[in-house]
DNA sequence: TCAATTAAGTTACAATTGTAACCATTGATT
DNA sequence: AATCAATGGTTACAATTGTAACTTAATTGA
């Protein structure tokens, strides 16, 4: 029917780029923080979460991160341990534990998060703003693709 | 100086929004080839390198499939032990390898790759040609960014 | 009110991965 | 030729992760 080959060019298949690209580019990043702050990728991504949303439940760090319950369950003690969460127990609903920054947890987020946008502006500074805004087109483009978009009304 | 916020965003974060998408992408391709074929991803895409390429070594292999040589080694044995590849030692230099798909070996390979051609197909059907212009460019972008092209001459 | 479900979060265990050490072999240096 | 360094590939061990079971608490509903 179509134009069915029987091979597959790996480097034009869209799975493998993608994770070729994010694997290498996270990879870079996690460098800095790794380097400057022992801290691992799930560590990080909780720290993200939190440092943007505020006070937040393990539950909810995991949607914004999208990281399994039990990663962030490790994640969330490696960051208290470091002395950069307080945790407090809901008492409505004593299942449930609120975590937030401490004001020293807060300070090292935000020194990462220059690091962060120093990184993503050092990463693209050879794009211009057409090139920029491409691949803002494309990423928005490939994040539907996953939730198709509810039909309004 | 610059607009430095003490916050980021982490949904219009790049190396999160990538690695997020790739995850997510490469998750759902993975159901299909494990479910029905048992295979892992570093199977996966050593069978691909090894099915686009034809003979190669393990170096080799993992050159094209941007893995390390221990996940080639474990997975070229996983193969091997399904009777889908065949190695030869180089008899010139006794320490390297050929490794190529057995027939048996091709045969699974290209049904795979049709499944592969068809999750794609599938994955961006909802886009027009534009759409998926602007992804290949946004792609091709991203990649240049990792190896800046030598400067010719 | 008191089982039976369900939810939040942790922990135990198995599977996967990464790092480093390791063989075997080849190539380079003397 | 004899040593030394480098290369292809495997293996051992440690760290990371994923799955499932578990604990505690809340909710449902008979």
């Amino acid at each position: 029917m179509s134009h069915t080959t029987d091979t597959l060019v790996l480097e034009e298949f869209l799975p493998f780029r993608l994770n070729r690209l994010s694997e290498s580019i996270s990879l870079k990043f996690a460098q800095h923080y790794k380097r400057e702050y022992g801290m691992t990728r799930p560590e990080w991504r909780a720290l993200a979460a939190l440092g943007q949303h505020g006070e937040l439940t393990s539950t909810q760090i995991g949607k914004f991160s999208t990281m399994h319950k039990t990663k962030v369950s490790r994640a969330v003690q490696a960051l208290s341990k470091r002395g950069w969460l307080h945790r407090q127990r809901d008492d409505n609903d004593r299942r449930v534990e609120y975590v937030k920054l401490t004001p020293n947890g807060r300070k090292n987020y935000v020194k990462i998060v220059e690091l962060a946008h120093a990184f993503e502006e050092e990463l693209t500074a050879s794009m211009d703003e057409s090139a920029k805004a491409t691949v803002q087109s494309a990423l928005k483009l490939l994040e539907e693709l996953e939730q198709p978009t509810a039909p309004s009304k």
